[in-house]
DNA sequence: ATTATTATTTACCATACGGTCCGTAATATT
DNA sequence: AATATTACGGACCGTATGGTAAATAATAAT
């Protein structure tokens, strides 16, 4: 009879997530995964075969916990598309300030880290952008205007994911809280 | 009597910007440098120190580069506001799809890449952000409306600067040249 | 030709890196 | 207790990494 894990894989994986999300791949070492795992190297290895698909379950796992939050953000909201993003903002940046999380969006950032950039890691992030893209759509169709005019809702999706995009790397720095508010404000005028 | 330098410096960090910007520091190794620039680590460490500061003077070099071209669009560009703001996304769009350059821009992929942020990695980043914002402050003035209303202006500065850089991160693959330039039209109504 | 100074080339260094090997441990079943 | 199977711990591996040491080279001045 095989001996059990002596870990939970779900915990493992958002530990993962965790750390290449805040360090990004090539700067985080086996030995920093062992430690914010609690786990040592033979054990991460059995169970997910290597660094890089170490990697791709992070971001699976960021898909699956962050992605879908911010989904859910844009569907359950009550109300208008201007409301819906304004809640979506609004969570980014009490993220940000309340909890002094300013590790932006691993999306973005692993969007960034050139040295990931292999078909696969491509295809996770493809498949991530193109969700935020569905929920950012979905969102703007709670507005008739926008529901009538596909053209018009699919060019003020691609300026507000690339203004959200943008506002998930400048708050690791160049924005603090009210940059971030007024840049938001200001986007929210554009619905 | 020194011997001469068999390089020129400048060249040098220009290779060096091109390397980090493509590749991000933490994935160019010291090997990389060396294929890049043509150089010895010897040589490349009598002239810049170490890695870091081989970092430093690339992000420098970015600056009086990239940044200042970006500065010279938006201050030189004649006409309103919306004018200048469309002359530099034309820029940002054509170099990314006539030259085939995906690197998207090395200040938004620096902010993004956690391991470089260090304190003097900040500061030149910060002096970059705020030369951004100056000149997207400055474009913004050609309009009297923004000219004559501070508040207004800052506001939509930081909603196009968080745009523009999403739209540089987007580049990188999540966006082809139609979603970039669908997503650069809407952004301009906002102005 | 010699000299002093800096620059380049080559070899070398200690440590870090991602990954593998192998002995021991945990478990249910018999 | 013995067994088979998988899981974990610790040691080990070959290569990569950022950096240093030392010999040789380039140059103008004497």
């Amino acid at each position: 009879m095989a001996r059990p894990l002596g870990f939970d894989p779900e915990e493992a994986k958002t530990a993962l997530m965790n750390i290449f999300w805040a360090r990004g791949y090539e700067a985080t070492s086996m030995q920093d995964i062992e430690v914010a795992t609690g786990l040592r190297k033979q054990s991460l290895y059995r169970l997910f075969g290597d660094k890089h698909s170490m990697y791709l379950a992070a971001l699976r796992t960021y898909e699956d916990c962050v992605v879908a939050e911010a989904e859910r953000i844009l569907g359950q909201t009550p109300g208008s598309a201007r409301a819906r993003f304004a809640a979506l903002l609004d969570w980014v940046i009490r993220s940000a300030s309340d909890a002094g999380d300013v590790r932006g969006c691993f999306l973005a950032n692993a969007s960034a880290e050139a040295s990931a950039a292999d078909p696969e890691t491509a295809e996770v992030l493809a498949i991530m952008s193109g969700r935020m893209a569905s929920a950012f759509d979905g969102a703007l169709s709670a507005d008739a205007r926008y529901r009538d005019d596909a053209g018009l809702r699919r060019a003020r999706m691609r300026h507000l994911l690339a203004a959200y995009v943008g506002l998930r790397i400048l708050v690791k720095g160049a924005f603090d809280e009210a940059a971030m508010r007024e840049a938001a404000d200001d986007l929210l005028l554009s619905i």
